[in-house]
RNA sequence: GGGCGAGUGGCGGAAUUGGCAGACGCGCUGGCUUCAGGUGCCAGUGAGGGAAACCUCGUGGGGGUUCAAGUCCCCCCUCGCCCACCA
């Protein structure tokens, strides 16, 4: 690149052309060189933690990076303006199935094609002048992160947080191999071989964030999130409030099965106990088999195995054919409040893995027991009575309860009859309390994290097998010990197009040695979700290069909470969840500040990129490369651009959106800021005095508006201003103050002009605070209007007393050929408003 | 099916608390600058009527509250997102 020409080359008052290639170059070299944005943790000044969700690194930036890393990269700059040592790190999620599809492809290792994308993400966040202290850099795949990862895996294995078992996985008949659910296409086949993908049993790690469930639903109070977040994430948790309580099998004739088994439900209506006329079991419940009769054993073994054979996804979304799914058990369960009993079925539509697995079923009450009861011609009892002209079919909402009363297999009697939704379940819940048969029972919805991955770019769950050690259970698992952590992948591995990982085949990944006996050993072979490495980064970016421990805790104590973390809303459950529950875990377990509830305190979550309507992703091909932009009209025109277009939090549809109107605007910056300019006159007297109280209103105006997150009616703030000026004339004032205001979102141009004036460096000046005697006004616009609508404006003193003003407004020529004789009434909101009823 | 959000000119959007609808920008039209194109500068731009002053209509549709509604209430339509048989 040719050498760096001085801006400030003027021949009669011209100035040349603002030259956004060499200026943004130049300005970002500097910050980078001079550490401007580098924060020690023993910095005095007030702190103040900015966070963009690290991304994964795909290669150069795309629209929704810029639009992510804008966001943050001004608030850092603001906060920095405003006196605040402003931690803002920047990592990757270098882990990840992409990687390793591609190494499927290429045969090159991921690791190779991982730092690749990320010197290029790096290089073009880096173009659009977002600035970090990139000696805090974190990526999950480097050694010294998968080293901890495995750490804390360990910890939580220590605690119970972590524990084995059996779950079902996708299972490719064809390939032979596990596939990740972004494998499996919509209509359930192989996205490589097309086979019918099937459900499979494996040995599997789990996260006890179920333990975590109310704590993650309370501590929601703490936090100062999107009120759509916190929705997802509550409804993702999912608590809800019934009873639990067992009924005995029983046959035909109401004589007790002789296994003597009984069957827990659950229920959330425990009022409508008197309504149940059939129970359901799950395909899986483990008693399916066990109560079934042997005249209809073979329709039941049918039913399980076509169950078997679905996965959960179909069987959930699958539409009519209701008659289907079903099997009649042969056996019944007695209802322990009018000791009837009821035919027990196999239902498809009851889930092993929620409650106990198993209902009563009340179809007066539950659409889908109504819609099951009618598809098997099984009697429906109403037990909330249904307001009056109810048309629908089951009934869900409160009444009087109705139908519920009798004697009790205990001999007593329930009437619930006439009670209310809430008070005949407290009554219910109390009456099988009394008598030990169940109890009170909160359920949620969320379920423990799977996070065994059968796949290799990933990191590797530090655990090895050995035949005969008893294990952390009794099956042979045993951690592997810190001093031997991080376990690495081996890089001289043979990606195969099968998908399968490489590490099952490698010899000397696979054979160790027992850590216990010193025996021969196997190690795990699968790796954790990637969302393990999400959950604690940031943490580890306020002690990046800690060699003991993944962090220290004095460190995220003075760090932590993060004070504004900024990501996309597709986050807004999983990541979000999961990170949640290692900071809380990680706080009781004495890692991490036990006061340490949650890890960010703010939330914003942006719109997505959209292009022409379809949403913006490397695979529809749409996307729009920002190089372009950042080659010809700069990065602050693009930054501007992407502030502009809208609200921050909404959806953004690029095509149409142009930077013509931002690039412009920084042009005539140029030439009105310019020390040597003289496209602007300096304003005097008066007018001098005009334009800086302009000044002081547009400090106040725009430091609201960047509190606010309005980015969009800031710059347009900034045009008025400098369309102001260009009409009225400048001032020193007012240029520098315009300069410092818009320094956090254009900050080159800003830091070249301020430059050019001044020598100093703008991001290093305070923040601008307006005096608010020059906010005052000595006239104001009054509207009058006439049975509300504007007739007239006058302009008055800002102190104008009622009755001057509803004299004025009746004595205005334009209000007078409204009225008609004296008016009805007048309503006077000085000085803003009159509104005449005639 | 449930939950949340949105609907304003040709387009993106603005209108913190009920108080001037359409800020700002794009696009378009005209003028100046220019050999020309581009750039730049100035002006106009919701719809209808009118020579003009001005008048009428207008924030998805319908109703309501109010002196006053894009904003509040009720019903409906459309779109988007999330969860989707969680008992």
């Amino acid at each position: 690149m040719a050498e760096h020409t001085p801006s400030n080359v003027v021949e009669d008052g011209r100035v040349p052309d603002y030259d956004p290639k060499t200026v943004e170059a130049r300005w970002q070299q500097r910050w980078l060189d001079q550490g401007t944005y580098e924060v020690d943790n023993d910095d005095p000044r007030p702190k103040y933690y900015v966070l963009s969700m690290y991304p994964y690194p795909s290669g150069a930036a795309h629209m929704g990076h810029v639009r992510n890393y804008t966001f943050g990269d001004l608030i850092v700059r603001y906060k920095t303006m405003q006196g605040h040592a402003v931690l803002s790190p920047m990592g990757f999620d270098s882990f990840g199935l992409p990687a390793e599809n591609a190494a499927i492809k290429s045969g090159i290792h991921p690791r190779i094609h991982t730092d690749e994308k990320i010197a290029e993400l790096t290089s073009s966040i880096k173009r659009i002048g977002a600035v970090y202290d990139w000696r805090r850099r974190v990526m999950s795949h480097q050694p010294d992160y998968i080293k901890f990862t495995q750490w804390i895996f360990t910890r939580f294995l220590e605690r119970g947080l972590a524990y084995k078992r059996k779950a079902p996985v996708n299972w490719c008949p064809g390939c032979q191999t596990v596939l990740a659910n972004e494998q499996v296409l919509a209509d359930g086949t192989c996205e490589r071989s097309g086979d019918l993908v099937e459900t499979r049993d494996l040995e599997q790690w789990f996260f006890k964030i179920t333990d975590y469930a109310q704590q993650l639903l309370d501590d929601l109070e703490l936090v100062d999130w999107p009120e759509r977040v916190v929705t997802m994430q509550r409804n993702w948790i999912g608590r809800s409030e019934g009873a639990q309580f067992s009924m005995p099998v029983v046959d035909a004739a109401g004589e007790p099965h002789p296994s003597g088994a009984r069957v827990e439900v659950y229920t959330t209506r425990p009022d409508t106990a008197f309504g149940m006329t059939y129970a359901v079991l799950a395909p899986e419940h483990e008693l399916a088999l066990a109560v079934t009769t042997d005249e209809h054993r073979a329709e039941v073994e049918a039913f399980i195995a076509k169950a078997r054979a679905t996965s959960e996804m179909d069987r959930l979304s699958s539409e009519g054919a209701i008659d289907k799914r079903g099997a009649f058990t042969g056996a019944y369960l007695q209802n322990p409040f009018n000791g009837q009993a009821v035919p027990l079925y196999l239902a498809d539509y009851v889930l092993v893995t929620y409650g106990t697995g198993a209902i009563m079923a009340v179809p007066g009450e539950d659409q889908r027991d109504w819609d099951f009861a009618n598809a098997y011609d099984l009697p429906i009892v109403r037990t909330v009575q249904p307001p009056e002209g109810f048309d629908g079919e089951a009934y869900t909402g409160d009444g009087p309860a109705i139908n519920s009363a009798g004697t009790t297999v205990m001999g007593d009697v329930v009437d619930l009859d006439g009670m209310d939704k809430d008070e005949a379940k407290a009554t219910a819940i109390d009456w099988l309390v009394r008598h030990g048969l169940g109890e009170a029972k909160v359920n949620y919805r969320l379920r423990d994290w799977l996070l065994s991955r059968q796949r290799f770019w990933g990191c590797p769950i530090p655990i090895v097998y050995c035949s005969r050690c008893e294990g952390i259970d009794g099956s042979g698992a045993i951690p592997v010990p810190d001093d031997q952590l991080p376990v690495i992948a081996p890089d001289d591995v043979e990606f195969l197009p099968t998908g399968e990982s490489p590490l099952k085949h490698h010899e000397g990944f696979l054979r160790t040695t027992c850590p216990e006996c010193g025996g021969e050993a196997v190690r795990e072979t699968d790796t954790m979700d990637t969302f393990v490495d999400s959950s604690w980064y940031f943490l580890r970016f306020t002690d990046p290069t800690n060699e003991d421990l993944p962090f220290d805790k004095a460190a995220v104590e003075h760090w932590l909470p993060v004070d504004q973390y900024i990501g996309g809303v597709e986050h807004a459950i999983l990541h979000l969840m999961y990170a949640r529950f290692f900071t809380k875990a990680l706080a009781d377990i004495g890692v991490a500040p036990a006061g340490l509830r949650e890890p960010f305190q703010r939330l914003f979550t942006q719109g997505m990129i959209r292009l022409g309507g379809a949403k913006m992703s490397k695979s529809r091909g749409n996307l729009v490369a920002p190089e372009e932009i950042l080659d010809r009209e700069g990065a602050d025109a693009l930054r501007l651009g992407q502030l502009f277009v809208g609200p921050p939090a909404d959806d953004v549809d690029w095509e149409g959106v142009g930077i013509e109107g931002t690039h412009r605007f920084i042009g005539r910056l140029w030439r009105l800021a310019h020390p040597a300019s003289d496209a602007v006159p300096v304003a005097t007297g008066d007018a001098a005095t005009a334009v800086d109280k302009e000044a002081h209103r547009l400090i106040a105006r725009v430091t609201d508006e960047y509190e606010r997150w309005s980015y969009n009616t800031a710059v347009a703030a900034f045009m008025e201003f400098t369309n102001l000026l260009y009409k009225q004339g400048k001032t020193d004032f007012a240029i520098d103050t315009l300069l410092l205001l818009l320094a956090p979102m254009a900050p080159h141009v800003t830091a070249e002009l301020w430059e050019l004036r001044t020598g100093g460096h703008v991001h290093e000046q305070a923040w601008p605070v307006h005096d608010p005697a020059m906010l005052a006004v000595d006239q104001v616009t009054m509207v009058v209007q006439v049975n509300g609508k504007v007739r007239d404006r006058l302009e008055v003193s800002p102190d104008i007393s009622e009755d001057e003003a509803r004299a004025l407004a009746l004595s205005s020529e334009q209000v007078r050929p409204h009225l008609s004789g004296e008016p009805r009434k007048v309503i006077v909101r000085a000085p803003k408003l009159v509104n005449i009823v005639p």
